[in-house]
DNA sequence: GTAGCTATCCAAAACGTTTTGGAAAACGCC
DNA sequence: GGCGTTTTCCAAAACGTTTTGGATAGCTAC
């Protein structure tokens, strides 16, 4: 050991990937489509995933892809060669191709985010309980008295979108309202959009106007925000005042003026699950023993190897 | 080819890198430390590197360290076992302790960033041009009539700073203009030490004041917005308004009210010279032959290996 | 047809570890 | 001390490619 430090030696990681066939490291596969709203949460999480990786002793390969038939074939080749020993799929899309890929080529792999089938559990997965975040903040608006609670989403083509409509409209039976589908805007995206809807819902008669506008999404209460003020009005949960929330906790949210009432995506703790649940199936692959539980605050387990994670309401001052 | 395809057959990875002593990955060696500024420049970059390397056919190794001695050990763990052909150095510090190291291993290297060493040209590396970011904005607020133009920054603990501080100084000096110490505050970084220094700059007397805040970043352009309007003045570029430039354009830089005129870090330009330049580094380094002319638009040769990046202005309302 | 050269072919070596398995050593017991 | 068992030791095999180099085949020119 002595000479070994000495020389500064360090065992070869090809040859030992070679021979016991296995390489200590994992593959984050993101989408790195074009849709920016996602994009933007999923570089939050690479870094955090990069630290997790060091618990575990393995390393982090970050995979690129400009198309899907690109990140597919990137994916079948990381997989093939044995270049890494697990991979991690997010940025999930209703229909993706890539669990249906991996299932067929074999490797370990854990997605973060569901398919369209709703409760699918035939592969492992981790996500964030949108719906329940929803269902929170429209019964914290509920019990601070709004009665006339508008939703504000992106195109439902993702499914976290679909989950977070279906919490509003969960959360609505909860407290007894009826739907009112002239308070519900989907497939925004454009700021133009948002405008354009807020608009719509403030040219409703009087007292049918909503007095709290839930969005999907940070970046489109942000727009809600500017539209609202834009059109005079004031935001926040005072009298007079549209109280607006958003979703992801983004950086910008807490220095939005007024400062946003969002979800926030319990980041640290979603990363930790899925290189838990992860490293969890690398196990169970070579030697069929026991398999340690997976257990943190906030997580509930929908199947054997199917994990949500409740996100937290921070409350500022927009609601 | 097709019993390959048939059996779905694809050379081992390890296998190869062992025999060829070559693996086509690179590391991407972030701080990843608290600094949460830096940080979300960085996070940036990943997602570029990762699709950048597709062009040439290589896989990113991302490198997480939660310490000083981690981030060492695990460099030099990742390149001594071989497990990499090269590495990109980002978020540098100005003593960073990592430059020797790599020089010392003798890996192919390259930085993001310059040390303290101002005008050094001992390893390869990449840089954007702070101080011409901001003395082309000073210039601009030159141009538009403000002859009291105040500073605000970051600790000088980091190039960076330092660096933009001198384009401070220096365009104050090419505008004829002499630097008022009192309209300079560095070793910010809490709200609530902007909002003091605010206050300061507007306790000067009457004709003293500043009419325009240089910010050396975006997070320290939106305290200073917050403090301005706190203080009940008008931010952008009207009469009886106060001017304020950022750094960086991050993601929120366009939705501020008013939205920040900054300077813009040209990432994708950025990425693509790292890419560029740590692959003829690695060339070089197996044949000594014809290095290729790395070359792009903004891109200023400062000596064989040493790349500084010109940023870009981005008017906004906010000056 | 043959000499001299180049192109093709293919079995064997090499890459640097870990695993294997047989031999030697150590141990425990009567 | 001898037998059976366990432990230690170490040379050889294995991992799955690419490289090597000697042999064979194919050309060209006389």
């Amino acid at each position: 050991m002595a000479i070994a430090e000495e020389l500064n030696y360090y065992p070869s990681a090809a040859a030992r990937n070679l021979q016991r066939r296995k390489t200590n490291t994992i593959a984050f596969a993101p989408w790195m489509g074009d849709h920016s709203s996602s994009r933007s949460f999923f570089k939050e999480i690479v870094g955090v995933l990069a630290l997790g990786c060091l618990k575990y002793d393995l390393s982090l390969l970050v995979t690129g892809a400009n198309s899907a038939e690109e990140i597919n074939e990137n994916l079948r080749e990381v997989a093939g060669s044995g270049r890494v020993d697990g991979i991690i799929v997010a940025d999930i899309k209703p229909d993706d191709a890539r669990v249906a890929l991996l299932l067929e080529i074999g490797i370990p792999f854990v997605v973060f985010g569901r398919t369209l089938d709703y409760t699918s559990l035939s592969y492992p997965l981790v996500d964030v309980d949108g719906a329940a975040g929803i269902r929170a903040m429209v019964q914290y608006l509920y019990n601070k008295g709004h009665r006339r609670i508008a939703y504000i989403s992106s195109p439902f083509n993702t499914t976290y979108a679909l989950h977070r409509y279906h919490g509003y409209q969960e959360s609505l039976v909860n407290c007894g309202l009826e739907e009112d589908a002239r308070l519900v805007a989907a497939g925004l995206e454009e700021p133009e959009n948002v405008r354009a809807a807020i608009n719509r819902l403030f040219e409703l008669p009087e007292g049918e106007q909503p007095s709290a506008i839930v969005a999907a999404s940070d970046s489109l209460a942000l727009n809600t925000i500017y539209s609202l003020q834009e059109r005079g009005l004031m935001v926040g949960q005072g009298l007079g005042q549209v109280a607006v929330t958003g979703f992801d906790d983004l950086p910008f949210a807490a220095f939005l003026r007024p400062p946003l009432t969002t979800v926030r995506q319990p980041i640290e703790a979603t990363c930790a699950a899925l290189l838990d649940l992860l490293v969890l199936v690398m196990r169970q692959e070579q030697e069929d023993g026991t398999l340690p539980e997976i257990s943190q605050p906030g997580l509930v387990k929908l199947g054997e190897k199917q994990f949500l994670l409740e996100p937290e309401l921070v409350l500022r001052e927009s609601a």
